[in-house]
DNA sequence: ATTATAAACTAAAAGGTTTAAGCTGTCAAG
DNA sequence: CTTGACAGCTTAAACCTTTTAGTTTATAAT
């Protein structure tokens, strides 16, 4: 029943499907089926003259069929949130290259999609979920009473959460430690003999800006140093925002000599604040940021900041959400990443030496 | 034959499918999916009643099943060149939030891949064709000769191209106009009187690199400045590279006053280099960019460069490419975007006042 | 009264894969 | 010689939707 010559190669461009090769090798096609996919009960000769032929037909699954069949997607969904036209976070971007690396490294494709944020955001993530077009989603940013979380946990769909979460909720995440970070910033300055420091701090409804708000007034406490209510204030992830905090900063009778921000992109608005005001930074005014973003190294001057391996941390995210998703058994829900200090001129100007 | 009460109800969960729905309206599988797809041969009342009634079940089609039906995909592709595991070119980062979004409207998919530069590059683009994952790809960063545009326009799939692409090939293409854009960076540079002007180009494959050049060319020819070809070099689009380049270039006997480079990235690492050099960068030497990143506006100083609407680009690429694969016609196959300059302090130190 | 036409549907196939269940033949144990 | 086990297959169903090619019924035209 061997077939051999032009037959074989008839369909060579084209698509090639099982029903093809199950023709030229003279099996049925669930024998084909099962020869490929290494199941045991096709006999030893059988099974390497159909991977064989079909080498030779450049047979390529047709992934829609798999998916219909299988009820599965081999697919990961990543929402990025888009605030304006003009580019977004860097920080995603990182996160991208790392999540998306490491999915196809698992065989799994990544499906992106954007949304600005609010209400129209939960309908992104329930269009993903309901249209059965992902196997699982990663969350970015989460916050308390994240109403993404409550979704995906409701419906028992598979998802990992990237950033800290709510402890109160058992999730798979991977995050840094903001916590510690912002100890970290603190200790610095409180070593360069800071003691007037304030915060900007990220948006409240954030889990990340609350640990980092209690690191930051830990470190305080533990140099001895007051947690000032009025040194503290909120800033929406741009450096307009950062900006206004800082304006608002300084426009105070009693100003601080240092100002911790919880993201790069808000430092550099503080940055130009104080720079507007008069003020040089690394010398009468120290700023510090945190992501260690590609904005932080170029930024004027460069910015001391924590450093966060955010593509670490996709990569690591994404491992974690293949597992659940294949049913593995997952060691740590929780990953948590120790971030490191990143010093740079904007701390210390001696550093321009 | 009409149910009404926990019949209804009952798939409210799980999956809905058409059968369900037939079953409760008591039509065939055909009749529904026709009612729900607005075909003229199902009654106007049976047309409403189904809809109702597949609304009040939730009923969501199942994708995979069109797909495979309808042999299409409602997916685009983008693959991403990642060539450190550190974050990647903010270019592509506004570039996908055009392209994702636009998508979006169209209710596109889009399926992002990432993959390291080099021979590695072109299985990832098979693989997401041949797979028939995808409806279409999205082509950046065109070369001359470019394997990839060869392979997608000799096995006909549908495509567009970001960027400046071979002429000789009748590809649909968005693309900004880089040779206006050296012609605006050169007059303004000769405006301030600069008469010694050297390029740090990037890589000589890629055909954005030659209008560059070409632009660069004639517009000194058109100041009636030579043109000489030792202040001409190339480097990669990195920091390190830009870094590289302007050393070569100041180390040279007869140093340029102004360096222009095609690419902000680049001329973060010149303005870097000249700065080590004790140059005052926006004083004894002029630096530009291309392309009016993030962080072109938080350089040090702030970098004059051609503001490139990447983002809008990306959403007009993504237009085309849909209309190309539902076979609408496209009016201009090459759609040409004027840049347009963006004067920081990089170029005039006097700007900081 | 017959035929043509249109409206409103239905049955079945197709799209490509995987899997549950069943069948055939061989060999060994009883 | 029977029974059982096992290897190595095959058949048919399932996944869910869309489309092709009818079929039925009612109405209009002849």
């Amino acid at each position: 029943m061997r077939q051999t010559g032009p037959e074989r190669v008839k369909k060579i461009r084209g698509d090639v499907t099982l029903k093809d090769i199950a023709e030229v090798v003279g099996k049925s096609v669930a024998a084909v089926s099962r020869a490929l996919n290494d199941h045991d009960d096709i006999g030893e000769e059988t099974r390497a003259y159909i991977k064989q032929v079909a080498r030779e037909m450049g047979y390529i699954p047709n992934p829609m069929a798999q998916r219909l069949r299988k009820q599965s997607t081999d697919t990961l969904g990543l929402i990025l949130p888009v605030f304006s036209p003009k580019s977004f976070d860097p920080y995603f971007s990182e996160l991208l290259a790392g999540i998306a690396n490491e999915a196809g490294q698992h065989g799994f494709d990544l499906l992106v999609s954007t949304c600005v944020p609010g209400p129209a955001e939960i309908q992104a993530y329930t269009r993903l979920m309901n249209g059965r077009r992902i196997d699982g989603m990663v969350v970015t940013r989460p916050r308390w009473n994240d109403e993404r979380v409550a979704v995906l946990y409701e419906k028992e769909f598979p998802f990992v959460v990237i950033g800290d979460c709510n402890p109160a909720q058992e999730v798979p995440c991977v995050t840094d430690d903001a916590g510690f970070g912002a100890r970290l910033v603190v200790e610095h300055l409180v070593q360069l003999g800071h003691e007037k420091i304030a915060l900007i701090n990220t948006p409240r409804e954030l889990v990340f800006s609350t640990n980092f708000y209690i690191g930051f007034r830990d470190a305080l406490h533990r140099a001895g140093l007051p947690v000032q209510e009025d040194f503290i204030i909120e800033a929406d992830f741009s450096q307009k925002e950062g900006y206004r905090a800082a304006q608002t900063l300084l426009s105070r009778p009693d100003t601080p000599t240092a100002i911790v921000t919880a993201d790069d992109i808000i430092a550099l608005g503080a940055m130009a604040a104080a720079q507007d005001q008069g003020f040089q930074i690394g010398n009468d005014l120290v700023v510090t940021g945190y992501g260690d973003s590609l904005l932080s190294e170029y930024s004027q001057p460069p910015l001391t900041t924590i450093h966060r391996p955010t593509y670490t941390i996709g990569q690591k995210a994404c491992t974690k959400l293949v597992a659940f998703i294949k049913g593995e058994p997952v060691a740590d829900f929780r990953e948590v990443i120790e971030p490191s200090l990143v010093i740079r001129q904007s701390s210390d100007l001696a550093l321009w030496l």
